[in-house]
DNA sequence: TCTTGAACCTATAGTTGCTAGAGACATTAG
DNA sequence: CTAATGTCTCTAGCAACTATAGGTTCAAGA
């Protein structure tokens, strides 16, 4: 049996973590000792490093919870999880291309930087123009927290 | 002149953001109407879009404060925007390596998925066990919200 | 001109995903 | 046995919004 602190090492999540989402129903109430603490065992170790691999890639917890629930049912169709899985490399990719945009420019103002003239910012042209944009905006797509 | 209905409907943030950039400093305050309503020229729309792209670049509101200040300040010293620039390059690319690391995981765990049944899932297999990245995602780079 | 309804105003509180503190109890090493 | 460390609950704070309440202004139609 870990208490929480092993529990937190154990899978990289500090403690006052585990407690939130025991706390928002990530992660079920544990046993308690004598004392009142925490003890937790392999299930919960797995079920926390799959929490927490899955907050790396950037999944929102509520797309967690929803894998989670996909992995307790274990006969269903993995056609859920596929989508959740294609729906965080859609904006993983939209956020790649803008950043790519932004680079250019960026290397373009320290280059003119570097001659003295810097008077021609252009960062806000290059990120504030609608018209440049590639891709639309539609809210339904805005990334969501990470 | 736009209200900041219309503003927020060109730049796509909704209104109360938009008050809420003001209240932080992002935006200056607008001049009012007779009756004490915001009046916002180009400029401001030109300001808010950009500050909506950066924000969808995963800027947080703080680097977007230094990206502003480099075109609010265009006599401003060389030095100062290079390292501003610079500072943003640095993170621009470290965002941008971090996301394809996240790209190439979320498209082997698809392309592992083999539409079965949750029982063979890969997507929540891979999730499950850390050993199985090829990439190293370093948790104190975590994305931050975008 | 009057009126109605949308858009605006301020101020406050709630959201997500944590993180940090306070003050008290539990456990463990020496 | 004692001291140090770990844990407990609870509350408050962070970024960056978002929503609500209760009131005011404006633009357009009758």
């Amino acid at each position: 049996m870990l208490t929480i602190g092993k529990l937190g090492e154990a899978a990289g999540v500090k403690v006052p973590t585990i407690r939130y989402y025991e706390q928002i129903g990530l992660l079920p109430p544990p046993d308690r000792s004598a004392g009142n603490q925490r003890l937790y065992g392999q299930r919960a170790r797995d079920r926390l490093a799959f929490i927490r691999h899955a907050r790396e890639l950037g999944f929102p917890l509520e797309a967690i919870r929803d894998l989670l629930s996909l992995s307790d049912r274990p006969d269903q169709s993995c056609a859920a999880a596929d989508s959740i899985a294609r729906a965080q490399l859609a904006a993983t990719r939209a956020r790649i291309a803008r950043l790519r945009a932004l680079e250019a420019e960026l290397e373009r103002m320290i280059g003119q930087c570097a001659h003295g003239t810097i008077s021609d910012c252009r960062v806000i042209e290059v990120l504030g123009d609608h018209a440049q944009c590639r891709h639309d905006h539609d809210p339904a797509v805005a990334e969501p927290a990470a």
